[in-house]
DNA sequence: TTGTAAGCGTTATCAC
DNA sequence: GTGATAACGCTTACAA
């Protein structure tokens, strides 16, 4: 960065004082001079002094930079997640600053590089769907940089993590279905290597079992981009089963979205013929004819408890916590999709 | 960052040469001995070397990383322009570190203050609803840090700009309802201190004002806040009125499809009682029933160019290129909201 | 209460 | 080809 910088040096020229002086008052050291002090701060902004934080991450090796890697922006929950966590980060001092990895593990790499390189206080992680092995973030581990992992977490890797109890989060979904009057009941999964969607399709599974009712894995479209037009061809091909299903849970809500299409295409009505429920609770779940029916992932709350456990430990390094996992309680949002009489056979 | 960070310093320990040489080695510095250079990365692999990009930025004066500030992450259309960003940055071997306004004008002028301070080496800027004045941007001209605003931009100040034909745009998709047999059009419209909300109202205007149509102020209904609620209610208010619309151009999708749902429940048919139009091309406007019509305002392609402009300005420095704008081109999708029989009186 | 001086890890300018 | 050394702007023992 070019152009006339305003430093200490000049202050301290300026001022006849010596830099330390300057570098004290300006951070309101006690044992500057009241006087002296306001002086200093006066000539500061007078001459548009602003601290280079570069050089005083050098000497201080740290800086005040929680780095933030999230697979996707523009998908709802993570815009959530970043909003909670820099509500924190900001009211406690601290910077944010955001990556994306695409869900490409190559670009999680590239990215963890970034971030030892410059010097992060603490990092906050959702892995991309492509990550099974996260040997490239224990290196955070040696160096000491807090890791806070939410959502897509890894298992083989000591930090700390905050989650949502998905398993029971479907499973509270699936009897949903069930209680209204579903009793074939499909899902739209995701990619089974992820441990949140595996923990997804186990919940709806253990609700099947709980009240009896066959598990037919010809009911479970699986897909690894949850996306509306998955959502619509999964729909599309359950719709082509011999007995068609008269409820499908889906991982998420744009995929249960791309189902309701599918389904309204197909002339079906919904809640009455098939009832839909998604998982995540995002805007358009209440702009889509019905209604959606889903899981509230506490997003923002998410975001906000990850960073309140990231500052803590880059505060209380010294105090060597063990990381800790959270468990965030999670909602049924309940709407048009699913509602329908409750029917007992 | 504490921990065991391995240096040059170490590296140069361990081979019995100078950090320099190291230093130039690291480089592929051509004076460096091929055998010497491969040696020296081969331990500094080994050793986990990792330069320090903190120490190199204050050494060298600047970073390699753009600021980007945008009002809002959430917004689909921001999410895409920081896509288009990083698309051309990495490439160009640039960071990206992204910061949300929310709109609001005081933590705009504090994220200016973090970019200073972090040495950014040029910053890409949406600007927040509230800003008016333009002045804390004015420092990085003096830092000689390069600037490129997209969409919201200033004009007092001497800036780069992305920005689309807002009037224009405004002005074809009114045409677009007149010449599918509208006359009497009403307009939700966005923050009028807002260039491009004013622009729109204003491209509105035209098309009616060329088609010998009255422009009736009673038709329009302002918001600052162009959500679904907005949409919802300014649909509502012009409902109200003793001459129906029979058709109405959003300023944005979001305010579109509350405006749908609005008529809808009031029982009015979407297009052939009233037609409605939107602005961004947002992926909901094809989950709405129905689909809705809109200008696409191509996000990614002007987060790309803005990229493209800033990273020249950033190598070009010293050629001081006078700051220049570029208007994209936008394109009118046509969807089922205002899909109805051309009608001629 | 203030000053001196060393050092954070790197790069750039000389010199050899 | 390689080395010595200063400097980037700031913080912090230690001295005074």
């Amino acid at each position: 960065m070019p152009g006339a910088r305003v430093t200490i040096k000049d202050l301290a020229k300026r001022m006849n004082l010596s830099v330390s002086t300057i570098s004290r008052a300006l951070h309101n050291h006690p044992s500057i001079g009241a006087e002296t002090t306001r002086e200093v701060w006066q000539l500061a902004k007078q001459l548009g002094y602003f601290p280079n934080s570069v050089a005083s991450n050098l000497r201080r090796r740290k800086t005040n930079m929680i780095g933030v890697i999230v697979p996707r922006i523009d998908i709802t929950f993570h815009s959530y997640v970043i909003s909670g966590v820099e509500e924190i980060a900001y009211k406690m001092g601290y910077n944010v600053t955001i990556y994306q990895s695409r869900d490409s593990l190559e670009r999680e790499i590239a990215i963890t590089s970034i971030l030892q390189t410059n010097m992060v206080a603490g990092i906050i992680a959702c892995l991309a769907l492509e990550t099974q092995n996260c040997s490239h973030f224990s290196r955070f581990n040696s160096l000491r940089v807090p890791l806070v992992f939410y959502d897509r977490v890894s298992n083989d890797l000591e930090a700390s993590k905050v989650i949502i109890d998905d398993f029971d989060a479907a499973s509270r979904v699936t009897q949903h279905l069930i209680d209204t009057g579903c009793r074939k009941i499909a899902h739209i999964a995701g990619c089974q290597t992820t441990s949140i969607f595996a923990s997804r399709l186990e919940g709806y599974k253990a609700a099947l079992l709980r009240n009896n009712l066959a598990f037919d894995p010809a009911m479970v479209y699986c897909t690894s981009n949850l996306t509306y037009e998955e959502g619509a061809k999964g729909a599309r091909k359950l719709l082509k089963l011999p007995e068609l299903p008269d409820g499908i849970f889906c991982a998420n809500d744009y995929t249960a979205i791309g189902a309701i299409q599918a389904i309204k295409k197909a002339n079906l009505k919904i809640p009455d013929d098939i009832a839909v429920a998604g998982f995540s609770n995002y805007p358009v779940s209440t702009i889509i004819e019905p209604a959606l029916t889903t899981i509230d992932d506490r997003a923002f709350e998410m975001g906000k408890t990850a960073a309140r456990m990231l500052i803590r430990q880059i505060e209380e390094r010294d105090a060597n916590i063990a990381s800790e996992t959270v468990v965030l309680r999670t909602d049924l949002i309940i709407r048009e999709s699913t509602r329908r009489e409750p029917v007992r056979p």
